[in-house]
RNA sequence: GCGCCUGUAGCUCAGUCGGAUAGAGCACUCGCCUUCUAAGCGAGUUGUCGCAGGUUCGAUUCCUGCCAGGCGCACCA
C-alpha cells in the first residue's frame, strides 16, 4: 500500500513525462519530485513546485508547465481539486474519503505502520558511548545513550540489520591509572599523579575488598593488576545495568584488549599493509593517512614496539567490516571532532570508500542548569553528573525524551527545573498525554458499546477540518520515520510527535467522540473511535523508536 | 595559524531537496471544565534569520569573506 505522497510524486513524474511524450514539453524529469505539506490550509493537502523546477529547463513560463500537469493530476480518484498558485505552484487537494483511508492502513498494520524499507539488506553498525570501563558514566555519554539507542531503533524501522555496539577502552595507561588509584584509595595511600579523584574511587575501593578481601594480602604488582581487574569488573557491570535501566541495549560489548588477543591487531596491519599504506619512520610504523585527507600521518607502532591506541581503531574498524557491516557508525563527542579526518582515513586506506562505508556523527556537549544555575563539572572536584544522578532526577522518560528532541550538532543545556515540571515546557508529558488521553477515550468507548472496530468504519464520515489536519498528520508518520533513518536524525520523530499531539489535542477539542448522555451510538462516533485507535497507535509507534513510554494513563 | 560545530522572537529551540505570509513551547494579556483526562483548547503580542557580498524566478537554507561563542589540532588514552 502506498501512501498518497509516494502516488502523487508517482502521477506527477508519469505526467511529466506524458508531456515530453506528446511532444508538449521537453524538459529533464528530476529523479525526486518535491512534494510537500503546506503550512497554509488555504494551498490544499499537498503542494509541488515542480513546474517552477523544470521551468528553465523546459524553456516555458511555471504556470503553462502546471497548466499542463493539473489535467492529469486531476484525472486521479484520489484528488478532489487542483489550484495553481503564485508563480507556477500546484496545489493538490485530496478526497476526504480518499483521505480517511489512513485510518485503514494504520489499523491493519499496527505496530508495522510506519516501518519502510528504504534501508532493507543495508547492515550497519552502530558504535555508541564507549567509554572507559574507569568511571561512571557521565552527561556527555548520557546524550548518546538515549540518541544512539533512538538511531538504532529508527534504522531498523528503515529496514536496516543494525548491530549496536559498545567498544571497552579497557587497555593502556588509563587503566592502569585507574587500577592504582583504587588500590590507593583502599591502602589509604594518596591519589597517584593524575590519578582518578572521584569519590566514587573510594566507594569502588570498598566495593572491590568487600568481594575480594585476599587482595589487601597481596603485595607491589599484582596487587595493582589485581585491583584493576577488579574495580574493571565492577564498574563495567555498573555501566551496564544503569544503560539498562535506562532502556539502551546493547548487542555487542567489544573490548579493546580482546582485539589484541584475538590476533585482529595484527591481522588489521596486515591488511592496511598490503594495501600499501604503511610506512616505517624514525623506528615508528606510520599509516599515511595524509592520503586521504587527515593532516598528519598517524603511529601505529611506537618505536619502543608498543602499539598506540590508533591501532586499535583501524584494526577494530576492519573487524567490523569482517564482521558483515556495511556501513560504520560513529557517534563522538564534540570533544573527539578531530578524530573524523583520521577515522575516514583508516576507512580509505583499508580500500573502503570513507563517502560510504563509515560515518561519523559528533554530538555537541550538554550542560545542565539546576536552580537556575549552570553545574560546572569537573571531574577532579567530583561535581560529575551521572547518567544515574539524571534518571533519579527527572526518571527515564524525561531525560531521554529531552536528549533525544534536539538535532545532536546543536549544544544543549538540560534544565533539571524544566524537566520535573509537568507542562507544556516538557514536551514528553505532552505527547504522552496524548497518547493516554486516547486511550481513556477508548476505553469509555467500549464501555458505551461504541463499535470502533475496523469494519465499523466508514472513512466518508470524517469531514470536519479538525478530522482532516489529524488525517494528514498520521499519513506524514512514514515519511518521517523514513528521513529520520536517512538523515540519521531521531529527533524529527520527536518533533513530528509533538506537532502530531498539538494536531489531536484540537481535534479533541472540536470533535465529540463519543455520545453525550442517551444519544445513540452513529457511525460517526465510530468513525472517530477508529480515528483515535489510528492516532492511538502512531503515537505509541514513534514513542517506541525514541525508547519512550507510551502510558494508557496518566 | 589550521579544522569542526553554533549564531533564528525577551528565554529554550525547530525549520526536509532552495519555495508561497519564517514556526513551536515558555513568558505576557484575555477567554474556555454541571458530559470523552484542563498534564488540554482558543485568541492577542513578539523578528535586521550574526554582518556583507555572490549564485537565481526565488536564499534562514547553497557559495565566499568577516564578526561572535564553543570545541579540537600527541610516538596521550
Amino acid at each position: 500500500m502506498t501512501s498518497h505522497s509516494d502516488l502523487l510524486a508517482a502521477k506527477i513524474t508519469a505526467a511529466l513525462v506524458a508531456c515530453v511524450e506528446r511532444g508538449e514539453l521537453n524538459c529533464e524529469i528530476p529523479a525526486t519530485i518535491t512534494l510537500e505539506r503546506p503550512k497554509n490550509r488555504d494551498h490544499g493537502d499537498y503542494a509541488s513546485s515542480i513546474a517552477l523546477q523544470v521551468a528553465k529547463s523546459a524553456g516555458r513560463a511555471p504556470r503553462e508547465i502546471a497548466e499542463l500537469l493539473k489535467r492529469d493530476l486531476e484525472a486521479l480518484a484520489e484528488v478532489a481539486s487542483v489550484e495553481i498558485a503564485g508563480p507556477g505552484f500546484i496545489n493538490i487537494t485530496l478526497e476526504r474519503a480518499s483521505q480517511g483511508e489512513v485510518v485503514r492502513q494504520i489499523r491493519e498494520q499496527g505496530e508495522n505502520f510506519g516501518r519502510g524499507k528504504s534501508l532493507l539488506g543495508v547492515a550497519i553498525n552502530l558504535e555508541f558511548i564507549s567509554a572507559n570501563p574507569t568511571g561512571p558514566l557521565h552527561l556527555g555519554h548520557t546524550r548518546w545513550a538515549a540518541v544512539g539507542d533512538a538511531l538504532g531503533r529508527v534504522l531498523a524501522a528503515a529496514g536496516a540489520k543494525v548491530t549496536r555496539e559498545f567498544y571497552i577502552n579497557d587497555r593502556g595507561n588509563q587503566m592502569d591509572l585507574f587500577g592504582a588509584s583504587v588500590r590507593a584509595a583502599a591502602t589509604g595511600q594518596p591519589i597517584p599523579e593524575n590519578g582518578y579523584q572521584g569519590a566514587y574511587i573510594a566507594d569502588l575501593a570498598k566495593e572491590v575488598v568487600a568481594l575480594n578481601p585476599e587482595v589487601l594480602t597481596l603485595s607491589g604488582d599484582e596487587q595493582s593488576i589485581q585491583f584493576r581487574e577488579l574495580a574493571y569488573k565492577v564498574q563495567l557491570k555498573s555501566q551496564q545495568e544503569i544503560l539498562e535501566t535506562f532502556g539502551t541495549k546493547f548487542d555487542v560489548w567489544f573490548s579493546e584488549r580482546s582485539l589484541h588477543s584475538s590476533g585482529a591487531v595484527e591481522h588489521g596491519l596486515e591488511k592496511l599493509r598490503s594495501q600499501g599504506h604503511v610506512f616505517e619512520q624514525e623506528g615508528a610504523t606510520w599509516l599515511r593517512t595524509t592520503d586521504y585527507g587527515d593532516d598528519k600521518d598517524r603511529v601505529l607502532i611506537k618505536s619502543g614496539g608498543e602499539l598506540t591506541y590508533f591501532a586499535s581503531d583501524t584494526a577494530y574498524y576492519i573487524n567490523k567490516r569482517e564482521r558483515g557491516s556495511d556501513i560504520c557508525i560513529y557517534m563522538l563527542g564534540a570533544d573527539h571532532h578531530g578524530y573524523v579526518h583520521r577515522l575516514k582515513a583508516i576507512a580509505a586506506c583499508a580500500g573502503d570508500d570513507p563517502a560510504y562505508n563509515i560515518e561519523i556523527l559528533i554530538g555537541q556537549l550538554v550542560k545542565i542548569m539546576e536552580g537556575g544555575e549552570e553545574v560546572k563539572l569537573s571531574k577532579r572536584a567530583g561535581t560529575i553528573i551521572t547518567l544515574e544522578d539524571l534518571v533519579e532526577k527527572v526518571g527515564v522518560d524525561a531525560a531521554r525524551y529531552t536528549l533525544i528532541r534536539y538535532p545532536v550538532e546543536t549544544p544543549m543545556v538540560l534544565d533539571v527545573d524544566v524537566l520535573k515540571k509537568r507542562t507544556n515546557e516538557n514536551p514528553v508529558y505532552y505527547v504522552q498525554y496524548a497518547h493516554a488521553r486516547i486511550a481513556a477515550v477508548l476505553r469509555n468507548a467500549a464501555e458505551l458499546k461504541v463499535a470502533h472496530a475496523l469494519a465499523d468504519f466508514d472513512p466518508a464520515l470524517l469531514v470536519h477540518d479538525r478530522e482532516n489536519e489529524l488525517l494528514g498528520a498520521l499519513a506524514e508518520y512514514p515519511r518521517i520515520v523514513a528521513s529520520a533513518a536517512e538523515m540519521r536524525e531521531p529527533h524529527r520523530i520527536a518533533r513530528y510527535l509533538e506537532e502530531l499531539a498539538g494536531v489531536y489535542h484540537g481535534f479533541y477539542a472540536d470533535c465529540r467522540v463519543l455520545p453525550l448522555g442517551d444519544e445513540p451510538s452513529t457511525p460517526t462516533h465510530s468513525a472517530r473511535a477508529n480515528l483515535c485507535a489510528a492516532t492511538k497507535q502512531v503515537l505509541g509507534n514513534g514513542l517506541q523508536l525514541l525508547g519512550v513510554g507510551a502510558p494508557e494513563r496518566m
